[in-house]
DNA sequence: TTGAAAATGAAAATCATTTTCATTTTGTGA
DNA sequence: TCACAAAATGAAAATGATTTTCATTTTCAA
């Protein structure tokens, strides 16, 4: 979700700390897309009393650090998930929620090429595709 | 959430109401994306005294025959457009929220090759750039 | 050890959206 | 024109995710 910019190694990460960590053992472990709610779910039922404000707060910078990726299902609610490496994009079936990470670049050149033509700078862009997959 | 899926073109279109006629006036005045929320107020604000709940009514049922799309915020509330006002995408300056409406034709080429790739149906895409404009 | 800063979570507050339900409007057949 | 059922309407309550508040606990460096 960043792009002409040169990759930085000074950004001053966030220190992380319990509940940051926690998080991204769950994500990891279920590996698609979960709700705030549902991974506060998953911590409880695996006796973790952490709290729903809690899990919040980590998702929320867990976003900001880049970390983690957020978007939306079909009804609003945020879902989050573990990034990769790299700068990618989501092919997300409206029915089962199964997702697909693709490559984009052609949305890259397409956000840059726009971009450079209105004389836009630190851009970045969000590309989503969503439809139905074959087993829906 | 609903999902009956009714692929068919014989659908007979439900007919429209006063509501929904306003509805469809005011996106087309107004010409871009605007939540519930504002729709309501801009009615309002000409001296029509339209419930809030008929708005949102009048919305889904417009949704629902295609003739309005129903996006999303960042933050998760749902925003409506007109449908066929040609397809479009947006440049959104982060800082003073200028933005401007651009073509995606590279957009759609990549949305429907990845989905055909992957064997997804009925595919809609979603795609934005931000960053700062020239003036910030 | 100690005080300050960071983290935590329960409960309350927000806010968009949906549901309920009683009332009004509209359309249609007699 | 009348009567009546179906559709539309909107106020108020309910929902549900997310955020805020605030008092308490933990962490940690000096």
């Amino acid at each position: 979700m960043k792009m002409g910019t040169p990759m930085k190694k000074n950004t001053p990460m966030r220190t992380m700390n319990k509940s940051d960590l926690k998080l991204i053992a769950v994500l990891e472990r279920t590996g698609g897309f979960a709700s705030a709610q549902e991974l506060h779910q998953i911590l409880r039922r695996e006796g973790d009393g952490i709290g729903l404000t809690t899990v919040y707060r980590a998702l929320q910078s867990l976003v900001d650090d880049k970390i983690v990726d957020l978007l939306r299902r079909e009804d609003g609610e945020a879902i989050y998930r573990l990034c990769g490496d790299g700068h990618h994009h989501h092919l997300v079936c409206k029915s089962c929620g199964d997702t697909v990470e693709i490559e984009g670049g052609a949305i890259e050149k397409w956000a840059n090429t726009m971009a450079e033509e209105f004389g836009f700078r630190e851009v970045g862009h969000t590309a989503e595709i969503f439809g139905l997959c074959s087993k829906c």
